[in-house]
DNA sequence: GCTACGGTACCCTTACATCA
DNA sequence: TTGATGTAAGGGTACCGTAG
């Protein structure tokens, strides 16, 4: 791309700003640091000094190198400035600005996917303590069974026995919380029992 | 090896344009 | 008219390469 595809009416920061350059000499070759007007407002600056965005045919073409090489060697940087008809400055300060957006964006989309995760681990620990408040339900609906089990067999010598000598041959069953169950589970009575990972339709 | 200097990346901030 | 937002650019700092 050359000159010619630049807008007509395009101007450079440099012709804009032309007191506010100081010049700096490098190794023989001149090369100039603009240095921005920071009066407020634009009462003192032309129509045309206003106009400071670069034009869409540049930006497809920053944008265009952008895509293939997010760094800006020397060598392509005054390449592009001339192309576009920029000042090499412009092209250079341009690269870190996009730079800077391509963080911020990947930083939002990091952002987004880890509260993504979050919100998925609060629910999924919401499911799990549910599950263990049901569980403990269970568990003391079975106990109230088992108790009425014992004294309604507490006229039986021989079912008495049996229910005692279980218990005494059993350890105490250590609850996940460590409280210490003193009822055999696996003499739970079969209506008590949720078969396999049913208790996950309740939930999901 | 040391120092000065230029170039650049990165960061934060400022000034300005645009739009709802 | 005004506040929010996007963007070009200013300025500071750190790092690296190079010349003297």
């Amino acid at each position: 791309m050359s000159h010619h595809h630049i807008d007509d009416d395009m101007v450079f920061i440099s012709q804009l700003y032309p007191g506010s350059y100081t010049e700096m000499t490098t190794q023989g070759e001149t090369k100039s640091r603009r240095r921005r007007n920071k009066k407020k407002g634009a009462q003192n600056e032309s129509a045309a000094a206003r106009k400071r965005k670069l034009s869409a045919e540049q930006v497809k073409l920053l944008e265009l190198h952008f895509g293939n090489e997010h760094k800006l060697e020397s060598e392509r940087k005054d390449r592009l400035a001339s192309e576009l008809g920029l000042d090499p400055r412009q092209v250079a300060v341009w690269f870190q600005n996009r730079r800077a957006r391509w963080k911020n964006k990947k930083l939002d989309e990091e952002y987004s996917s880890l509260k993504k995760l979050h919100e998925t681990t609060i629910v999924e620990n919401c499911h799990l303590q549910n599950e263990v408040l049901k569980l403990k339900e269970k568990l003391s609906e079975a106990e109230k069974e088992n108790q009425r089990l014992r004294e309604s067999g507490s006229n039986s010598p021989t079912s008495s026995q049996t229910v005692q000598s279980v218990g005494a041959v059993e350890p105490p069953f250590l609850g996940e919380f460590g409280e210490v169950y003193d009822y055999d589970m696996f003499s739970m009575p079969e209506t008590h029992y949720i078969n396999g990972m049913e208790w996950v339709n309740l939930y999901m």
